[in-house]
DNA sequence: ATAAAAACCATAAAATACCATAAATTAATT
DNA sequence: AATTAATTTATGGTATTTTATGGTTTTTAT
């Protein structure tokens, strides 16, 4: 399964092109389609990015739990309709759609942010508070975690 | 599963570049992945190292909670967008990235200590006095802990 | 016919692979 | 046990490839 670590912060050029990372791409490159699927978050005002062969699961995942779980049925449903297959170019890159690059507040800069089985895209300022934020929540909860500097 | 056990100093060359201790790196030979994830440790100015097997089942314990799961882990959500995964070159050597080297305050020679499952990666100096400090604190509690020198 | 989308081509910077040598460790021999 | 030989490890420099990015042309749809 593809695993996407780190952070990485790319350009939209003139056409709203942008390469996806290539750490990104090759934890890809075994998969069936070659691209990603992006859908806006439920959550945060960014953007969530998925292999496809992951969205096939969580189809089958939801199909399952499905008649008897209306709240999970309607949130999945929104999450289907909005998902957004996109395929990379020859040199890696996609065009995000324009409501997904609203929904994250990105013009010219995107922040590529690994979360392990999926990832994020974010506009670069966004994420810097909302991780400070929450390194300040977790200290509030654990006082051990302090940094010295 | 990878053992970690003793420390090494080795120094970073003009481009960056840094042996892996050649223990260290025997004790993944065979892992998947030929390299290590560092991440900013969140307790103090080093660098935490392991395995990306060890990762990976990280990535898989966190996923049960999913993309529906607004509370999902502040800790580990930070710990993905801060891992890199780093790949040996022929010689065993990696490129530690400038983030991760101002963190822990490394310039042109770091320490590798052993942790185990996982290692650090130091500043010599501070790791000397970190070492000295938490030997303090101990005897300061216990007593009987007597080191001649 | 016109606009939007996709395919194609080009390039500078960054990352990686390659080659060579010095230092240190281990093994072998006397 | 000491000395030499062999092997591994750490380190340094150079060449090659990959990546991100920009622009142009062709195709597709309207």
């Amino acid at each position: 399964m593809a695993l996407f670590l780190s952070s990485y912060e790319n350009r939209l050029d003139s056409k709203g092109r942008i390469s996806v990372p290539a750490a990104f791409r090759s934890s890809l490159n075994n998969e069936n389609f070659s691209g990603v699927v992006l859908f806006r978050s439920f959550t945060h005002n960014c953007i969530e990015g998925l292999s496809m062969s992951r969205m096939e699961k969580m189809a089958n995942a939801t199909d399952k739990m499905g008649i008897f779980d209306n709240e999970l049925d309607d949130l999945s449903a929104l999450l289907f309709a909005d998902a957004r297959p996109l395929a990379f170019d020859v040199t890696g890159r996609i065009v995000i759609p324009n409501e997904l690059l609203k929904h994250a507040h990105i013009t010219d800069r995107a922040l590529f942010v690994g979360r392990g089985n999926s990832f994020q895209i974010w506009n670069p300022d966004d994420f810097a508070n909302v991780q400070q934020t929450s390194l300040n929540n977790l200290q509030k909860i654990r006082p051990s975690l302090k940094i010295s500097d």
